[in-house]
Parts: structure tokens; sequence; C-alpha cells
DNA sequence: CGTGTCATGTAATCAGTTACATGATTCA
DNA sequence: TGAATCATGTAACTGATTACATGACACG
């Protein structure tokens, strides 16, 4: 696990103030879970290799919960190793889509297999639309004169724009599909 | 490695024609590449399984090639198998992206430093459109009139769409960086 | 009284990549 | 002569997920 880049999503949030693993898991999954994720599994062993390597400090917190909280300090090393990863090339984006994989084959399928999938792609890509934007008139909101804010909205506005072209995507692609098998396809009753 | 779906990919391609494991590495990588993948070192050991378990056969063609050539064929239980696999419904796409990440913590960075990465990834996409919009016209006359070219097309349609909304993104995201930092970010000189 | 949240961690397992080994043929 | 393509495969490793174990507290 020793080149996790999620090394370096933690480092972040414990930028600006100390946290435990609990949180910065939540932390992830709320904020920048659409493109980056890590499980327990992989944030508890990554906390303490990064407490060996120096780059965070740990106080224990024993008040009423049961488990003693382990709460993580950034150090100066640890700044120092997000400041040099910050001005690294980033890796390629992935993505894989076995949705696209299937209609790449999709003249070996029953007529009408595929449409299903299609039009369900189609509501999460609208509910997800929909979602981002009430999400971005509540950070504009909350986050107002914050300097992480337009860069909260940078990641934001990538998520609207991409998810806009999935719908028009989609629905074109129902279109296609109705002339290609025109009695399978009809629309909802 | 029992669970792999790149298992449906080689069913896919086996479905039209035998094909050995070279190619249908080479098959995957040119043709739906952009959303799915799988290695030698997956793909070699993935057909020994599909022949363990029927969904192929397979036969050796020693000709000139001084590895034997071993070419799969597909069965009938894997086409019944494939073609029960079009039906389920499709795991979520998958996206990740460690630019995104960097641009959510964007505060915490030296003015400047993610500029030059927005940069190239706007080259890249704007690069992808060009050859998408090529390819389009490549396949359209190559395939003309076959029953896989509108399958063809919805998936690079989806490249398309998604990759102008990318060089859309990157675009205002150069804007908003400029009028973060504005000494930090010059045009071209 | 049961579900959800807080809170930590480990062990088993998994899919998949990388590096290595082998070796002929073709093309510049 | 040396790189690229054809062609197969294995072993080691890696990043990550899943399932499990433990247990208190709060809310309805």
């Amino acid at each position: 696990m020793k080149n996790s880049k999620t090394i370096f999503a933690l480092l972040g949030w414990l930028s600006t103030q100390p946290h435990s693993g609990y949180e910065l898991k939540n932390l992830t999954e709320r904020y920048v879970g659409e493109f980056w994720y890590g499980s327990f599994g992989q944030i508890y062993p990554l906390l303490r290799q990064m407490l060996e390597e120096g780059l965070v400090t740990m106080h224990e917190e024993r008040d009423t919960g049961h488990p003693p909280r382990k709460v993580y300090t950034i150090t100066g090393a640890g700044r120092a190793a997000f400041e040099r990863w910050m001005q690294e090339p980033p890796e390629e984006d992935l993505f894989r889509s076995e949705l696209l994989l299937k209609l790449f084959f999709g003249h070996l399928a029953k007529p009408g297999a595929l449409v299903e999938q299609v039009r369900a792609a189609l509501d999460s890509a609208r509910a997800k639309l929909t979602y981002y934007e009430r999400l971005h008139a509540m950070l504009s909101e909350q986050y107002a004169g914050t300097p992480d804010l337009p860069f909260m909205l940078i990641t934001l506005d990538r998520g609207m724009i991409v998810n806009r072209g999935y719908v028009e995507w989609a629905e074109r692609t129902l279109e296609t599909l109705k002339g290609i098998h025109p009695q399978e396809v009809r629309d909802e009753p």
C-alpha cells in the first residue's frame, strides 16, 4: 500500500485541521466521493503508515465513546509531501463502464435488452444533475467568501457538465435504439 | 479471478468469430479501450478458466509462428452466458480523477501550480475529440450497412459528448483560476 | 427495543498490473 | 543491426474491498 494517492486526500483534509480516521473517511465520501474513494479497510492502515513515515502525529481522545478516538495532525513533513504532490502531473483519469461495453456488443443482444439499462442510466444522470444543482446553491451560500469555495465549485462544475452530456447522450441513444427495433421500444404506457 | 466481467468482453468478440488470446487483447484495446481493459496477464489466465468452464473450446494452430497460436471458439454455454449477462443490469460506471482531487484542495496549492495540469487536460481532451471525429467518419464508411455500426457509434458518441463537456469545463476552469490569481496565469507568450 | 451513528481495527480475498522468460519473423 | 510485431505464459506484487469482531450511546 506504499503508493496510494489516497494519502494525499487525507493530508488535504488534515491541512486545515486535525481529524480522526472515521471523520476522514466520511469527509472523503461526502465531498470527493464522486471522483475519489477509500474504505475504512484502506484508510486505517494508511494512517498507521503515515504515522510511521512522520507525515502525521497522533493523539488519543478517550472521553465517552469507547474505542478511543485517534486524532491525527499533519506535520511539516506532511505539508511538504502534500505540496510536492500538488506540483506533480496527475495520473490519467480512470473510467470504466460496463454499460458501454454492453452497448458496443449491442447487435448481439435480444432486441430491447439494453433499453431498460439505458433508461436507468438516464434516470440516474438526471437525478445527479438536480442533486448537483441544489448542492451548488447550498455550498455557494454556506461557504460564501471562503477561499476553498471556488475550488469546490470547479469540481462540482465538472460533475454538472459531464452529467448534462450524459443525459443528452442517453436520450439520443434511446432514440437510436428505437430506430433499430421500432416495435420493442415503447414510451411508458 | 472468478468474477471478472472481462470474460464477457472476450465472449463478445468470440460471438462473431474465433480468435487467439493475442488478438482478443488487441481488439479490446483498440475498440473498447476507452471504457474497458484487460492486460495479457489477465486475459491468458481468463481464457484457461473459460475453457475449464466450457464457455469456449480451443484448438492449436502450429504453422510458422513459434508459440503455437491457440484459437478459441465460443460454445453454446458461452453464448448462453453472454446473453444472460446482456440482460443483467450493469455495474455503475467507475470514475476516478487525481486532477479533480487536486483541484478540490486547490486553495492549499501555490498559486499557479494547477494551471499547467488543467491546460494539459484541456489539450488531451481536444486531441481526443478530433481523433473521435476522424474515427467516426472512418467507421461510418468502413462498416457502412453492417448491424454493429450503430452500436459502435453509440459508444463513440458518448466519448465525443463527454469530451466536448470536458473541453468546455477546462476552458472555464482556466478562466476561474485566472480570476483567483490574476498575475500567475498568463496567455502563452 | 431495534436501528443508526460513532469508532477502531484485522484477515481473507480479489481483480488486476508489472516484470520476466522465450523466441521467430519482418521491416527499416 | 536493431526495433516492432507476433505469440504464449507465469510469479510476484499491489491496491483495494469485504466481512468480521467489538461495543457504547442516542433517537424514535
